[in-house]
DNA sequence: AATCCCGTTTGATCCAGGTCAAAGTTCGCA
DNA sequence: TGCGAACTTTGACCTGGATCAAACGGGATT
């Protein structure tokens, strides 16, 4: 996805609203939006926020890929979420980050000053009632993920999250329901520790196993192939198909 | 906190109201409410709802503790949630429940049908608004656990939890900042081995360890003291007070 | 007071994943 | 074309927590 036009606005070029946060697309948010939207870009490894800065805007990921990690005084590091373009960032009503946002590859940031989207949103209800139904995904997001954490074995750690990086990539470029395809692993083999809660040492014995046990094929290290997504997801220990097939 | 009378309405008996979604409590929601409220009871160890079930209402817990698990076909549980007096239960705009909801002592809940708790909050965008902010906070402290799971020893779980609770015990009775308290356990050491992705032999072994040596005392199996709140933090592996000291 | 049931503690042993170390790969850059 | 830096793989060994097993309360029932 190539970076939009600064100037022009409209739904075609702008996640946050057509995607991210308006449901319905009317014309006078439309204009109300125009002034207080800007684009952003990262470079790759750039921190976007650090936990505990003063946040004073929101927005949404329109190209790259960021993640979002916590941090204990003595380096232990994990990550609470991965941005995906579309992923919308930041907390209206919250002055404080509470989080590190890093970007992992080169980010596009469509953002809108903190206040007046307040204001916007305290005018216009559907905005708000989209960003309620965000949150409550998000939140089942990092309450599946808790089970991966405090239950899974490093192997199907490792194919949860292949799952969930198929799947958002499907939903990005949908084609129905196929059995097998390929991707690109948007992250280093720390940042899959860091996600995953473990060592990098210990993810790339495991992509190795599954390499071996013929569950994916890799070409490089960063693009995965899966013969079976099926196979795929008996591996992650889930039983429903993550929701991939349709 | 005693059982509240059904067919009383008032601000000062009903936790979802006052405590949970009614920011400022203002006169004709009161009547609003009338009608689509009711109170229901459960005994400890009864599911109050399996994940996959449509759910009909939302509400908030006024007595009692529950907890939200996740479980996997071969058995192994995670707790994604613990469920205190005046914790909300529910997604609005969503049918079904994510997870199963048990009462772990007798339950309270104060519960509104979910259609017209769904137009209310419709009609009334603060409610809109303070249900953002509370998942937001959920988020939060899912986000806050996800790190304890991927990234604590299981001392350090163990003394995360204590603060946890012991935070929320000291947040319901407020007296200021104290260095010392005493507070119920209302977990088995089955259920914190659940919370924290442990065993509930290493729960029992870490909880011995802690008493050992001088972090926490036990009258009986249920019943904790903490002489020193400040040791308790530094042994979760948190710089700050989590919050506590006021 | 004896019995049962359920939750808890404690002990002995095992192993998945962490730690430490070294070598291999890829890619940008001079 | 060769060099260096960053990332990745692989090996050897160790350890924290799991597993298996047994004993220990303590409250309810009879």
């Amino acid at each position: 996805m190539n970076a939009p036009s600064i100037t022009h606005i409209s739904c075609a070029d702008c996640p946050i609203r057509h995607r991210a946060v308006c449901a319905r697309c009317e014309a006078d948010e439309l204009e109300a939006l125009d002034g207080i939207k800007y684009y952003r870009s990262y470079e790759a490894g750039q921190p976007i926020i650090w936990s505990g800065d003063v946040m004073n805007f929101v927005g949404s990921v329109v190209s790259g890929i960021a993640t979002l990690t916590q941090t204990m005084e003595d380096g232990r590091t994990q990550m609470v979420g991965l941005l995906l373009p579309s992923d919308f960032v930041g907390r209206p009503g919250r002055d404080g980050a509470a989080y590190n946002v890093v970007a992992t590859t080169d980010v596009v940031m469509c953002c809108f000053r903190k206040k007046p989207f307040e204001d916007l949103m305290a005018n216009t209800p559907h905005i708000a009632h989209r960003l309620l139904e965000m949150t409550l995904d998000e939140l089942d997001a990092a309450r599946e993920w808790m089970l991966v954490l405090g239950r899974k074995t490093a192997r199907e750690k490792i194919a949860s999250l292949l799952t969930i990086i198929a799947r958002r990539d499907a939903s990005l470029t949908p084609r129905g329901a196929v059995n097998e395809m390929t991707f690109d692993l948007p992250l280093t083999r720390e940042a899959m520790a860091d996600y995953l809660g473990l060592t990098l040492e210990t993810v790339s014995r495991q992509m190795s196993a599954l390499k071996k046990d013929g569950v994916i094929a890799l070409e490089g290290k960063r693009r995965v192939s899966v013969p079976d997504m099926g196979r795929l997801f008996e591996e992650a220990g889930d039983d429903s198909d993550g929701g991939y097939m349709s």
